[in-house]
DNA sequence: TATATTTTGGAGTTGACACTCCAAAATAAA
DNA sequence: TTTATTTTGGAGTGTCAACTCCAAAATATA
């Protein structure tokens, strides 16, 4: 995205409330091919590294066909970042959908972690890297990441309310700004991973976040 | 940054070891100058969003006058780092050089969110915010930007040390692993906030960090 | 003061980028 | 089958970006 050039139109409202009007079959693949291709070098390159052109290439279609279904770059953006929102609560289910005990915990964090050693700490996390970049330039974009981000913090209160509710936490602990707090924890886990390459800084971030819950625990061994 | 057009060179070393080899008075003055308008512009927009046109004009100098400074524009952002990396560190004394107790460790945290809370949580961290961008894009930045993180997380780290060295803290305490944990929470607070734009996550992320801190702490009262 | 070096002005070059256009092919609706 | 709509190909267009060049002014050095 170039600076601030060619803006004619401010308004970004239509863009998502009726996001695929009356697609064919053909052309909701053909869609569905360019936000991923969009979605993949954006991850890599950043959104401004990435050209429309380089996404053309990635998902082998016509510059008028990327036209037909984005009116602009911008919307390309926003519609990569719904995708990114379900790409990535959808890969950590079913591990997300059950945070409700330690050990479900233990398993989501070591998952996380092996994950991003696999991956050579490249990239972080897309929602998190999105964030930087559009946050303070795009406020479309910013709303559909926060979107994303409290859909994530969501499931992770839920996970931590149900052992809550089920009495195994002292009463004093607050399962909403514990599962904030790890939220921020893990962003701040791989964001520092991506910088340093190696895992140390994700795993202390999580492990001392899962101690500081762990510590919250009421008899049964804080195991 | 425009993709990876013209990178003709990928020697990148030679331009830290000797930054400024003869340079008079007005050069150091004009260079400095550079850097700063440079630093405002890539913190506010991010880099690939700030052209060497806009540095020109925002620190009032020609082209031949920039490129008589640095090379290439990928020289300035390593300049940049630098500068950040002292701004950031700087800003922050003389809290940062002695939060060796909890009292000086709340103090920090109070003022770091009141700092981001006037800025309206734009922005977040500068190195943050480079590291995000260029971390995976320019190996050279990368490590700069790893540098700077780690000197922030010693300067953590030699005040929990210092706590732990006086006997305060429980023996099984890990100060390395909670000064990093602390980073990391800290970091991603400042992500979410500036996606958010809200305090709440940088809040229970610190919150959360200096309370499993405070769990370590011995008699004397927790407080 | 004389000479070497640094600093500056500003026009110019090359290429990439976001976006447009128009007609043809494919597909859906009637 | 006919007609309307969607999908596609591919060649533009104008702007802006990074970077170059050369000579003049300012400053340091001898």
């Amino acid at each position: 995205m170039r600076k601030a050039t060619n803006t004619p139109t401010e308004s970004n409202i239509e863009s998502q409330t009726n996001p695929i009007p009356k697609l064919t079959k053909k052309g909701q693949a053909t869609r569905a091919r360019i936000v991923a291709a969009a979605a993949k070098l954006m991850y890599e390159r950043g959104v401004a590294g990435t050209s429309v052109e380089d996404v053309q290439q990635e998902a082998g279609v016509s510059s008028s066909q990327l036209y037909h279904y984005f009116k602009e770059k911008r919307e390309l953006v926003l519609a990569v970042i719904l995708f990114q929102n379900e790409q990535v609560l959808g890969s950590q289910e079913p591990l997300l959908s059950h945070l409700d005990s330690m050990e479900a915990l233990q398993s989501w964090r070591d998952a996380l972690v092996l994950y991003q050693t696999e991956l050579g700490f490249q990239g972080g996390c897309p929602i998190g890297s999105l964030g930087s970049e559009l946050a303070d330039l795009e406020p479309a974009a910013r709303r559909e990441l926060a979107a994303g981000f409290a859909q994530w913090e969501m499931a992770i209160r839920r996970g931590l309310r149900a052992i809550y509710d089920r009495g195994e936490m002292r009463s004093d602990a607050q399962p909403e700004q514990l599962a904030l707090a790890l939220l921020a924890a893990l962003q701040g886990g791989l964001l520092l991973a991506k910088v340093r390459k190696e895992a140390g800084p994700l795993e202390a971030g999580l492990d001392a976040m899962l101690d500081h819950i762990r510590s919250y625990l009421i008899e049964t061994s804080a195991k």
